[in-house]
RNA sequence: GGGUUCUUAGCUCAGUUGGCUAGAGCGUCUGCUUGACGUGCAGAAGGUCAUAGGUUCGAGUCCUAUAGAACCCA
């Protein structure tokens, strides 16, 4: 023990005093890089990378957290531990941002050039890139920041491009005029599953489309008139009686005059609308497909900005989309061409980035077959070399795998990965390759650049920049990830390490919950109910917040979060504070001396190394199993309820009333279990433990708590009997507490007690007397109840406590009266289940002797109750 | 429309392969300047486990249907 002086210890745990410290020295001694080393088994985490333009919010901390508990669990039990930080370009993310910088500044995109954009964009990433790790830091997560990785990396930019180039070269890349989905902000492709659909609530338009030859019309319903100019035919049910006299007759496009024809295809839905539908094949993927069937006319009607193109007559031209919907309809009104319009609701597809109405496009893209590839990967999940956790995301992962669609990779975008393609100028050969050809002057390059998500799917396996340390960490142990990105990023990821690694990318995947807040809302910007995790730890501490999030999030469910719930951990902290403060300000005058820590064992010393034991046992098997938040609360309940409800209050009379040695004892045992308790939640609450285990003894320089070995069980002090015996005690304890409080007695007034029991020891008797204030405890085993006396029933001992005169008769019959309806309800049902013959019959003995122990149990204790009631009577 | 998940105390959730006298935290109520902690201590109240059937000696736990909620895909 040091010679420090621990009397001025403050009495409330003050996080801000100590967490930026301890971060700092954790920093300066670098206690978190790792290096390959063949003598240990690594244990990997790589960072599920945080966008450049994106800032901490809630979600960052539990998913953080989670990692951070994993890896510093593993590094304390000797793994070489290695969580990889780094952070991704975010290509149409980030581009948006710096555009919209730019036209601040008022510099357009159009009139840079592509390296002057690229430049502000380095400058943006310089700016902006790192604010996310500092905040990270002040979480206390023990990355390796000697690793730190940037998608954009050379030697990660280079490994996008090979795989962009091998997948060419095996026929799994090619290119084609498809439809996809435009964002006609950043003016680019987007993949299916960077669409959501939101309800808007619009129009349904009911218009006249002319019959040629004739004066009748056929009517079409539309949610986008605008897109009419671009029809070129209508189609049809072929079961449709109503129109079965107009198949295969030509119909005259309003405005434009365009002839289509009216064709059938199962597609259409007789009950929609009119049962006719209008077919525009450039702006409607269901469109297409049917353009595709029936060989129809494709009309491209729009701009890259979704504004009208010339294909659509003149005065109808470079019109906002919008804009052309309000000028057909007024024309067609005019035209009377408008047979009814209804108020509508439907599902709109909207850019995830870009957040507006994605519109369908027909335009060159480049696309990845994703079927051949998809196949090993989702076998990997099925076989469970990858498993999820929770479990049921393998469904979900295994449908999307099995209707996996091509994915469209290209992006109309500067900023990120460059296709490595050229195109000969005169030939229009391909040339695709990660160096340009010799004679690059007769070529021009593809201008696109690669979604994000095909560069950072390599993230798991190219992180690590040399054969040596990807053959040492890789696969990666654990991802921790939202299950909003198992289609976009780990899926993709799985298929990437399965086909250029031929081996999976990691063992385990944590699907995190979704943070809300306490409404059930997501967490949002708009809404403004996303707390500030900074101002959070500011005024709870990281620790708290840690340990908070943990412990209202359970595996596989939302998380509903106020600020209010950082009490749990900012309470709990406080508590540890307390009890090692408790600890060292005994320590002040009583000499710790490690050589006695297993002597003078009494029976609640035997009780509460079974039961530290034990937490262990659960602990690591709710932490292998990844319900973290079942672990924490094993913890909690160990150090609460177990170590400083009882087992400090235990030690005070020992510290207080006992030979200096045997004191000693008892203050060396309870720092050492302490400390021991302390290791077991520094993955946890990493700050405040590092805090009191520098407290508890002189460490030397770049020691820490986190490089200590973990708590490991063992079995050999798990103690049954120490238990009964603790149990016994806290039981009588109890019901005397319980007397005193249901009869109003102040602890300032002193009780006599009286036990009647057979086999109550000195050292029993002892703690129960220093922990219920009794002055007078008599143990008898055939006492009688004194007159006037209060009383209770527990298993092996019946409880007097003399109260002659200041006993509430009416308040005494009460209790006794209820405690009598409690047992017997219970003794009903055992009863029951005894005398009923298929239960003796065939349940296992195990649970037939257990009911047997309880009808005896509860018959003797009713027995007692009902003497106790009579002679109240 | 298809899929996944959920419904247990006022609130948020635990309840492993069916064996419970159904637990915890918060909140509520009562008492407490007991020499670690009022961010605390001690005690208490509060639940026909969504509903209806079924399987079983036994169902919060398994099966079916119904109602309600959330998410994902179309």
């Amino acid at each position: 023990m040091s010679s420090k002086n621990f009397s001025d210890i403050p009495k409330t745990y003050n996080a801000k005093d100590v967490e930026d410290k301890w971060y700092q020295y954790w920093y300066d001694h670098n206690l978190y890089h790792s290096e390959v080393d063949e003598t240990r088994e690594p244990y990997t985490i790589v960072i599920p990378p945080p966008n450049i333009t994106g800032i901490l919010h809630i979600g960052h901390i539990l998913n953080n957290t989670i990692q951070d508990i994993y890896i510093r669990y593993k590094r304390m039990c000797g793994y070489n531990a290695c969580w990889v930080p780094g952070i991704d370009h975010a290509s149409i993310a980030t581009e948006a941002k710096v555009v919209a910088m730019l036209k601040e500044k008022g510099i357009s995109k159009d009139n840079i050039s592509r390296e002057e954009f690229l430049h502000y964009c380095y400058e943006w990433k310089e700016k902006y890139g790192g604010i996310i790790f500092k905040q990270l830091r002040k979480l206390g997560v023990s990355c390796d920041w000697q690793r730190e990785r940037f998608t954009m990396d050379d030697h990660y930019y280079k490994k996008v491009v090979d795989a962009f180039v091998k997948l060419y070269n095996e026929g799994l890349i090619y290119r084609g005029y498809r439809m996809v989905n435009w964002d006609p902000v950043s003016k680019s492709a987007i993949s299916d599953e960077e669409v959501f659909y939101k309800e808007v609530k619009g129009k349904l338009w009911h218009f006249k489309y002319p019959i040629k030859d004739s004066t009748d019309f056929i009517i079409v319903a539309t949610t986008r008139p605008e897109t009419m100019l671009g029809d070129t035919g209508i189609a049809v049910n072929p079961e449709d009686e109503r129109y079965k006299n107009l198949f295969g007759k030509t119909l005259i496009l309003p405005i434009v005059g365009r002839e289509i024809p009216l064709f059938t295809d199962n597609y259409v839905d007789k009950e929609f609308g009119s049962g006719a539908v209008k077919v525009t094949p450039a702006h409607d993927v269901n469109d297409y497909e049917m353009g595709l069937r029936h060989n129809l006319e494709m009309v491209n009607i729009f701009n890259e900005d979704a504004t009208s193109n010339g294909n659509v007559p003149k005065e109808f031209q470079n019109l906002d989309r919008y804009d052309l919907r309000f000028k057909v309809v007024a024309r067609m009104e005019e035209l009377g061409l408008v047979d009814k319009v209804e108020e509508y609701t439907n599902n709109v597809g909207y850019s995830q980035r870009g957040n507006v109405p994605i519109e369908p496009y027909l335009s060159e893209q480049w696309f990845m077959k994703m079927e051949e590839l998809a196949k090993p990967a989702l076998q990997s999940v099925l076989d469970g070399k990858v498993s999820f956790y929770p479990e049921h995301w393998v469904k979900t992962y295994e449908h999307w795998m099995t209707n996996i669609r091509d994915w469209c990779i290209s992006r109309q975008l500067w900023w990120g990965h460059r296709i490595p393609v050229w195109y000969h100028k005169e030939t229009q050969k391909i040339y695709c390759n990660s160096e340009p050809p010799s004679d690059v002057q007769n070529w021009y390059r593809d201008d696109d650049v690669l979604d994000t998500w095909a560069s950072s799917w390599l993230w798991a396996q190219d992180v690590f920049i040399n054969d040596k340390e990807q053959a040492y960490y890789y696969p990666t142990d654990l991802l921790v990830t939202a299950p909003d990105i198992i289609f976009f990023w780990v899926a993709r990821m799985i298929i990437a390490g399965t086909h250029f690694m031929k081996a999976i990318p990691f063992r385990d995947v944590y699907f995190t919950s979704t943070v809300r807040d306490t409404q059930g809302r997501k967490m949002s910007k708009s809404l403004g109910n996303s707390p500030d995790p900074l101002d959070l730890i500011d005024e709870y501490g990281a620790d708290a917040l840690r340990f908070s999030m943990i412990y209202i999030a359970p595996l596989g469910q939302d998380v509903l979060f106020s600020s209010d719930k950082c009490e749990i951990g900012r309470n709990f902290a406080n508590k540890i504070w307390n009890a090692g403060r408790f600890l060292l300000m005994n320590a002040q005058n009583i000499n710790v001396n490690r050589d006695l820590v297993d002597s003078h064992l009494d029976f609640t010393d035997r009780w509460i190394l079974s039961r530290f034991e034990k937490t262990i046992k659960e602990f690591t098997e709710a932490i292998s199993d990844y319900e973290i938040n079942n672990a924490v609360k094993i913890l909690y309940s160990y150090v609460w309820n177990d170590f400083c409800d009882w087992y400090i209050e235990f030690s005070k009379y020992r510290l207080y009333n006992s030979s200096s040695e045997v004191k000693s004892a008892v203050i060396s045992r309870a720092i050492s279990l302490f400390e021991e308790m302390l290791k077991l939640v520094h993955p946890f609450m990493p700050f405040i433990t590092e805090e009191i285990w520098h407290l508890l003894n002189e460490r030397n320089i770049g020691e820490s708590i986190s490089t200590q070995e973990f708590p490991k069980f063992y079995g050999i002090v798990v103690d049954e009997v120490a238990e009964l015996n603790v149990e016994f005690v806290q039981n009588i304890i109890t019901a005397i507490r319980n007397i005193r409080g249901e009869m109003n007695i102040p602890p300032s007034r002193a009780i006599s007690v009286i036990l009647k029991a057979e086999n109550i020891t000195d050292e029993q008797s002892i703690y129960i007397k220093s922990l219920v204030r009794i002055d007078e405890l008599i143990i008898s085993s055939d006492a009688q109840k004194p007159k006037g006396s209060a009383s209770a029933v527990v298993k092996g001992c019946d409880i007097f406590i003399p109260l002659e005169g200041i006993i509430d008769v009416e308040i005494e019959r009460t209790r006794i009266e209820k405690e009598i309806i409690r047992i017997s309800g219970s003794l009903e049902g055992v009863k029951k289940k005894l005398s009923q013959e298929g239960f003796v019959a065939k349940a296992p003995t195990e649970v037939i002797e257990r009911e047997r122990t309880k009808l005896q149990d509860w018959e003797k204790a009713l027995v007692k109750l009902n003497e106790i009631l009579a002679d109240i009577s």
